[in-house]
DNA sequence: TACAATTAATTTGCGTACAAATTAATTTGA
DNA sequence: TCAAATTAATTTGTACGCAAATTAATTGTA
């Protein structure tokens, strides 16, 4: 322990480093996913969608840990893309269907070269992977646990 | 290997858990910093003026992985709140010279608290933490070097 | 059964985040 | 030496990301 400042340190975050990491991930992203002319947040949700066909917004929310005002207007940019529908439930029409189209499904197969290119650029050892995400969903778990602070 | 989207799948993802870890962290910082009237980025600039005193836009966006559109701004913002001064440099115009002011000096004591609450919220232990630290510098460094895709 | 409470989605406001274009100052080289 | 190239910062445009306010539909209950 140097000074009592120690702990403000750039060098001594942990966080700060996470937070580059992801945004230095998605600027590799980015160049794969403009062929599929999606963003990384819409590649994400498609992903989604890839898996179950049918969802609304605060599912789909909860699920990717996105706010319903980030995801409207990113639903509608994929709707207008031709990717999803969005219509009012007719049972409950506060909740929004949202059906992935066929072209949305189609985009699946232009995304398979993806992960391996991604792989490649991350360039992280399967056990080093595995370290990782344990680490990181360790994290996710702990940080959504009741707050004290 | 059950489906040849399996890389594909959500659950198989390693930057998405990485993603949303850097979200969920700096959305528990977010109350502590609201203290210090700083968001999360503003705090690691505020970070990098305490350790160094005087820089400028390039030198800061390169140290911290920013872009100079995304400092402009925001150094804009740190100057209203009286934590740093933005002159033109006398010895070459085209550079911004930046300085950390007394007040923002002074954030640092009011910052002291902040890491030991973060720490507790993301709970490691200090192995995990250290090796979740060199597993994300080891992605950031691979993720810089040239690109080939 | 009305009306208050709750719920789902949207809108608003603010702050990143970055690529591309622009502006202004400095440096380079024919 | 002066026009072209380079450089630093800013501006512009698009897309999150989230808190807070709003809107509209449904539910619970007195």
């Amino acid at each position: 322990m140097n000074s009592k400042y120690d702990a403000l340190f750039l060098k001594n975050q942990l966080c700060f480093p996470i937070y580059l990491c992801s945004k230095e991930i998605i600027r590799k992203y980015t160049p794969l996913l403009d062929e599929l002319n999606l963003t990384y947040t819409q590649y994400i949700v498609m992903m989604y969608f890839w898996e179950k066909e049918k969802s609304n917004v605060k599912e789909l929310g909860r699920a990717l840990l996105l706010d319903s005002s980030t995801l409207t207007p990113l639903l509608k940019k994929l709707e207008s893309k031709g990717y999803i529908t969005r219509v009012r439930s007719t049972v409950d029409e506060r909740n929004l269907d949202i059906t992935i189209t066929k072209e949305g499904m189609e985009l699946r197969n232009k995304a398979l070269s993806i992960p391996a290119k991604m792989g490649k650029c991350i360039d992280l050892t399967e056990d080093e992977a595995k370290i990782l995400y344990n680490l990181v969903n360790k994290i996710l778990i702990n940080t959504q646990k009741e707050e004290i602070n």
